[in-house]
DNA sequence: ATGAAAGCGCTAACAG
DNA sequence: CTGTTAGCGCTTTCAT
């Protein structure tokens, strides 16, 4: 009937001290400088540390230190199967270096996105921004403050992981015109989305290479509900192939051509991003640019504890292979 | 070119009040307790922390009050798109009360899954343990020491959300009875998952109330890699209807009924549990039993809210509604 | 209404 | 090798 339910005490370090008859400070050396300390007494202390179920209380430590050895991972949706990619990427790689993650969702808004930073900062000690929404100099000027990796969002200055979107969208347009397609059709997701731009760039460089036509519809929601209009736009434009802005969309779209009856391949070839799981499950399956997302949340938590913790202030960038995964989806062009 | 790139020092309550000329005390107040302090003081305070980008230091606060405004959620699998949508859920529940989510995954192992606990355990005000794999008495002991909530998960004591198999798994049975079959074979997942057990036991209890008769095979992993030794042995044992222990299982189970030339739902129905994305993507569709796994996420945070915050005691039980959802994977009996 | 001072649990000098 | 002391940023009595 207690109006109080809060937890038992938790036993703190100077319990542990009283209890084995030593200092605090002892106990505190036990366990972080296990040299500096007679290996005897530090087993008994251990031992009583063991018998009264203490743990390190993680916020005084941060206190002291500064560091909370916590390192935070926003991502714009949780539901799309690529950030839960990079989200489990992330988990493991902080776990494995001994780290807490804390993960938001900014659903899809750079206001949240920047609200949930700076309500963050003084308890972490990094952030990994994956496709992150907010402007160049914002996100330039939460670096001075913070430790900064992003993933597919490259600003100079800062460090991050991005795919390789050049060579990708090389692949996308060389699978293409050997099949005989000599136009494409770009079915964009989100204005502010920089994997967007970045694939919408690369198709066009790439396709003028080899002089393929290239025009861009749009921006429609990266989502399954987004591919109705996505597609009657594209069946509007007599479109032989068209490359979407992601997996999400492409399925949408390939169902609304389902529904319509329009053959895929064999009146137009559809062409997603991502490789998300469902690619290879919806019919016809999708041919689709793999990449790495849990690469990429592992290797961002890497690159951003090198910073937080291991003194190394440069910038670098690096790019994640992408992988053009070919499944029924894409055919000769009629 | 130096050292120690550590980021530039955070601007803290002692900086804000030398800045407006009043004591950090009175900073305080101004932020926690607005009542108690001259509006127009606090009007200035509060300038001049936004103007010095002061936030407070969370840490801190929990050092004095032993709360840390945490709370974390404890995951087997992240890349299951079922706990994809608890951790969604969770991140909007935690995020809505301005609580932050600290996310785990324990790699489906009870081992892991404690160490979790104990190191998170000072950190964070409760835990959600979404399908613990940790044994009945192991969790009450934790529940003693902190705020504890379930997720498809039911010990005495401690609260929970659970989905309604006894509901569910009576309108498979009555769903596959309706269809004219006589049997039924269960393809089970890890022995330790309570909700695996709940399954069994629910279909078990509606079958022979129907007359109907059942077979258990397994356990399987509950993958799509886990799908081929699956389907063959269901295959082998020439039976007419299966039910998986979850979705990922029924798919692969799909994939190698297909690849083997097996009718579906012609020569076997198929059923599954979770309705993941991707149960309506692969062919043919999934029949399947849906859960909330948002809803499950958000009203565990809400309880489990409650009782760290709220002072409220009591253990409940929280039983989500289920959902059959048919698709094209189960069929008449053969 | 506001200030001064103590203390949360821990680590890091500094002594001894 | 170990004990003592101070202080991290904040909240909270207790004065004023």
């Amino acid at each position: 009937m207690s109006a109080a339910p809060r937890a038992r005490k938790r036993a703190t370090i100077t319990d542990v001290a009283r209890e084995a008859g030593v200092a605090p400070s002892t106990v505190s050396r036990a366990f972080t400088v296990p040299g500096r300390v007679n290996a005897v007494t530090r087993q008994h202390v251990l031992e009583v540390a063991e018998r009264l179920g203490y743990a390190p209380n993680a916020a005084a430590r941060a206190l002291e230190s500064g560091r909370t050895n916590t390192l935070a991972l926003l991502v714009p949706d949780i539901t799309n199967p690529f950030f839960a990619g990079v989200i489990k990427g992330a988990e493991r790689s902080a776990a494995a270096s001994g780290r807490t993650l804390v993960l938001a969702d900014s659903q899809e808004s750079a206001a949240g996105e920047a609200r949930i930073v700076r309500r963050l900062g003084p308890a972490v000690d990094g952030f990994v921004l994956a496709a992150s929404r907010i402007p160049d100099d914002d996100l330039r000027r939460i670096a001075e403050l913070d430790a900064v990796t992003l993933v597919n969002r490259a600003v100079r200055g800062i460090s991050c992981v991005v795919a390789d979107y050049e060579a990708g969208t090389r692949q996308i347009v060389d699978h293409l015109a050997s099949l005989g397609h000599r136009s494409l059709l770009f079915l964009g997701g989100p204005p502010e989305s920089w994997s967007g731009a970045r694939r919408w760039a690369g198709l066009r460089t790439a396709a003028s290479e080899r002089g393929m036509q290239v025009r861009r519809f749009g921006p429609y929601s990266p989502t399954l509900g987004g591919g109705a209009a996505a597609a009657d736009a594209a069946v509007a434009a007599d479109a032989t192939a068209v490359v979407c802005h992601n997996d999400m969309l492409a399925i949408g779209v390939l169902r609304r051509l389902g529904e319509r009856g329009v053959a895929v391949p064999g009146r137009m070839s559809v062409i997603g991003f991502d490789n998300v799981f469902g690619s290879e499950l919806c019919r016809p399956s999708l041919t689709t640019l793999a990449e790495r997302p849990e690469d990429a949340g592992a290797r961002a938590i890497e690159m951003l504890g090198r910073q937080a913790y291991g003194g190394v202030a440069v910038a670098d960038e690096l790019v994640l292979p992408t992988q053009l995964v070919v499944r029924e989806s894409t055919g000769a062009a009629r």
